[in-house]
DNA sequence: GCATGAACTGGCCGGCCGGTCAATTGCCGC
DNA sequence: GCGGCAATTGACCGGCCGGCCAGTTCATGC
């Protein structure tokens, strides 16, 4: 019958480490997550991970980068294939961050993590997304379409911020009374965000 | 000479744990910190500080709320103090809150930390002080100052998210391209996000 | 068909973990 | 001044930690 799954998969194997270091680390943090964890939740034997990675941190390294990545690509394909640049290009731009922090709430807590350690290393590889983004901004400044007297890093910065913080810290700001949803809490951003950036009236 | 240096003082011996404490588990969180790490730092037996917080979970909680509640006892009292309900207030109190973060990075991380355990108590407290903010708000939309198409609460959450984001992950964004200092940032984020809020012109 | 080397296993290591406990020290009310 | 009790100490516990290593299994090239 098959013979791949009875036989060896080195391949396989490295990935179903990775799957599991990713769930782990991103519930509890690197600090609180063993080796042992790791190994029964993969279903491979501990030595076995220290065969495929080497140590602890460098597992940790191979799972920040190996999740990372894809996100970044994923992204700046997005930003890449959009042509025009007016207002809605921004406001859609928005509004896939805002769904792709939703529907990938490992990405958010895996950022979150690196955040607390100070790593610096993951928030280069979004420094070109970040930069396109604002070059675009710029672009729809200079077309009369945005206010010109904000830096345009700025402008993609506090976006990223809102989507970002509004998922990392879900569970606390949900109590707060009177919170909307998702989506009343998008719209109203929105609103005052893509308001505030409309360029003054002309005089 | 002074007698209370070299003799007993449990009250002094509680805070210097809670000083001790408060540091390590802001730089490191709280599955990265031993007991014995904070034994020699406050200059205590470990014994001791299992006789004063019972473990390392409760020493844990009686950090948080040393901490926080003091924070929230702070923040608490400057909206209150606020008597008139106009833009300016709004604006004030977004340039104090970011003050307030600038000038106690320890509060920062101890919040990051705690929303990353999804720490539920601690959301409680500031509940209070975010309906505070939103009904301020409220009052300044039926005066007419703000527009009224949006959730008071979630223009509160916008600048705290912002706010908060922007110091939590500052390792982070610092590395983006063209990125201004606190203050072109926190200049810039309210330029959009009051005019974001105006009314929409009578017509 | 067999040598080679990578994939994989189980057991072991020293060390640190949080927590306990019996014993000592010093303050304070009587 | 002394009895009692909280503050404080250091030694000790079982258990888990990350990592290592000697040995076994298996695919593959010759």
């Amino acid at each position: 019958m098959n013979t791949a799954a009875t036989t060896r998969d080195p391949e396989l194997t490295r990935r179903q480490i990775l799957a599991a270091a990713l769930e782990l680390f991103v519930d509890q943090g690197f600090a609180d997550v063993s080796m042992r964890q790791i190994a029964e939740k993969s279903g491979v034997t501990k030595s076995l991970i220290h065969h495929h990675f080497g140590s602890k941190d460098a597992l940790w390294e191979a799972t920040k980068e190996a999740a990372l990545s894809r996100y970044v690509a994923d992204q700046m394909q997005e930003l890449e294939q959009a042509t025009t640049v007016d207002g809605s290009l921004l406001r859609d731009g928005v509004i896939k961050y805002f769904r792709f922090l939703q529907d990938n709430p490992q990405v958010v807590r895996l950022l979150a993590w690196t955040h607390m350690e100070g790593d610096a290393t993951c928030g280069e590889m979004d420094a070109a997304l970040a930069r396109l983004g604002a070059e675009r901004v710029r672009q729809a400044q200079q077309g009369g379409v945005f206010r010109s007297d904000v830096n345009p890093m700025h402008v993609v910065t506090m976006f990223v911020l809102v989507c970002t913080q509004w998922f990392q810290a879900r569970s606390h700001h949900a109590q707060w009374p009177g919170m909307g949803s998702d989506e009343e809490f998008l719209s109203d951003f929105l609103a005052i965000y893509m308001d505030g950036l409309a360029p003054p009236p002309a005089d």
